[in-house]
DNA sequence: CATATAATGCAACCAAATTGCGTTATATAC
DNA sequence: GTATATAACGCAATTTGGTTGCATTATATG
């Protein structure tokens, strides 16, 4: 793989063989950003934790670049934002395999739960009907997806507390 | 009407007691604020959209208050609480009768779109799905539920466009 | 190597939402 | 009906997450 010595310097990384693919410039800032959200597949990060992650590693980063940076990567599809309950964007790799994990939010106590257990099967359910109507998209030319299925209500547990 | 003189002042309007059941105080801005949006079921609000529509109705009414308000109403279950892709929070009355409209939100041109034509079909499925979830949920105790279902991606157009 | 332009970094700005606190209105006990 | 505890109100000030403008620097391209 690989080889060529380097005909093709923008394919010699992986990360800056992505940024020219989506002729993005490889700058330092944004190597270091999409290089810590790939490493770190799994998790989503708000602009502040980017920002105190990557400080800690090799200097700062200014607040601006940063904003402006993740913009660009969430716009040609590396990234996936969403945005939290608490109004604040997470940021992370977008993830090449997508399952819709559900979750169950709660308005009275803010906690967001997976659902799991009893609600496993539809869970699964769910997860499948998702799966085929993302094939759907992806044949339609839409591309970088991710599926975010949440349920917003009153958690048992506030219910009861309320009196409701 | 009303009738009864007042035996049962709590129950005499039905704003009134949903208010009570939920120990609420009934006061003249929860009154004017769970009448509108019962009134307005299917469709959500802004906190300052919500404050311009009842400004228009009956004089003014304090931004902290409706903020706190609105809170309180969430809280128990009455209202339904979601933050749009622009960050900015949207309420509306709990609807009774759920149904998940699944729709994709470009990362790139922020359109927010209906998932219809092909994908109606696994839409379909995925409500099915999402019905079953809900009994689930509610034979375990949760209340006032609504379902999201939201793609996030680069639409078809965005991507050609930037030619990944 | 020259140069067009994308990305950076700093300051100022903005909107949505939150906090603190004294005042008013609602519910409850008498 | 009147007293009173407390929930809700309303105003000012503050915080947070994000944006805009613009001069400077770095990247890519001829």
């Amino acid at each position: 793989m690989s080889s060529l010595t380097k005909a093709n310097p923008s394919n010699a990384d992986p990360i800056d063989a992505l940024l020219t693919a989506h002729s993005l410039r490889r700058t330092h800032a944004a190597r270091r950003v999409l290089g810590w959200l790939l490493a770190h597949p799994d998790t989503s990060y708000t602009h502040a934790q980017l920002q105190a992650a990557l400080a800690d590693e090799s200097g700062e980063l200014d607040r601006v670049t940063l904003y402006r940076l993740i913009d660009r990567l969430t716009q040609v599809g590396l990234l996936l934002c969403r945005v939290d309950a608490s109004r604040t964007r997470r940021y992370q790799a977008m993830p090449a395999e997508i399952h819709a994990i559900p979750h169950f939010e709660c308005q009275s106590c803010h906690k967001d739960s997976p659902l799991s257990g009893a609600l496993q099967t539809n869970a699964q359910d769910l997860e499948r009907a998702a799966q085929t109507a993302l094939e759907a998209l992806k044949a339609l030319g839409y591309q970088g997806m991710s599926i975010d299925f949440a349920v917003r209500g009153v958690c048992a547990d506030c219910a009861v507390g309320a009196g409701a």
